[in-house]
DNA sequence: CCGGTATTGTATGGCGCCAGACGTTCTGGC
DNA sequence: GCCAGAACGTCTGGCGCCATACAATACCGG
């Protein structure tokens, strides 16, 4: 992509932004072709990932899921109303707390789970052409560096 | 990453979506850092990079500076309108295709991006903190090879 | 030169998400 | 017990971006 054609500029320049806006470019395409392989199922690449969430951990709060997520409690709470007119998730009253929904996932919930899994299966094998596991797992630990020093800043 | 197949159950599972989201967490928090940055000067970081590339390449088109940065032409047709509002970049017409408008840096631009290069390379070498040089050079990799994969796939 | 097709930039409507304000409920110090 | 403050979930408004449709202009085969 940067081939920056400036015949003798740099070698390989890193100007400045561009390594930014190439790892949100990265990011959306990403999201995007999970949203087109999801599209059948009726959902999109967030509430796919809380729904194998919940699947995955049980009963949670919604703001337990938001954070886990990294999403807002707002933007939690009506993806939770998708899948609950979707009969994919319930809401459950905790008991020790009336304030908080616990969000259980459905049997039909857990069939579409599978479904998920299959379609993330194959995606990621698609995009994995050509890149080592030693890629990938450096990839993951720059991001948790990454996060961890976004988070030092504020 | 994939691999882990809920062998009995994980530790820290890094479970199918959860890379992704990752990412796309990772992301939303670059750019939110850099807006935070960037707001003193007026503007975010799309329009950021969309001043300094046309400060480093001259003169271009909105379509190619759309395609550049990864956005659609819409977005930075208004993008552009901003920018002009502000008086840091002219819309000039094109002598050889009356549809095109080359978006040209003023001078005034020419000093936000000076800041905005500041306020870059702070930022960069907050977030470089525990990383290495070879580690950046990955990410950068894996990124174009991800991109061409997601091209590969549609 | 003429017609169809591609391309440029713009306008409109929609989507995902956030931030802030709000009512409700829990919690800890007095 | 009681009351201030924190936490949970919801609502509203806004933002950045996209997809689509559109008018104007360019290109190309007859």
């Amino acid at each position: 992509m940067a081939e920056d054609r400036t015949g003798g500029h740099e070698l390989d320049a890193p100007p400045w932004l561009r390594v930014e806006a190439t790892l949100m470019a990265t990011a959306r395409l990403i999201r995007e072709a999970y949203d087109a392989r999801l599209e059948a199922l009726g959902l999109h690449l967030s509430q796919a990932s809380l729904l194998s969430y919940v699947a995955d951990f049980g009963p949670q709060a919604q703001s337990r899921i938001a954070e886990r997520l990294a999403l807002g409690r707002a933007a939690t709470g009506s993806m939770v109303d998708a899948l609950e007119a979707r009969g994919l998730v319930r809401r459950l009253p905790d008991p020790d707390d009336r304030r908080v929904w616990l969000v259980e996932i459905t049997p039909e919930g857990k069939d579409v789970v599978a479904e998920i899994a299959e379609v993330d299966q194959r995606l990621r094998s698609e995009l994995r052409a050509g890149t080592t596991r030693e890629d990938r797992q450096q990839l993951a630990e720059l991001l948790v560096r990454l996060q961890s020093n976004l988070a030092a800043l504020e």
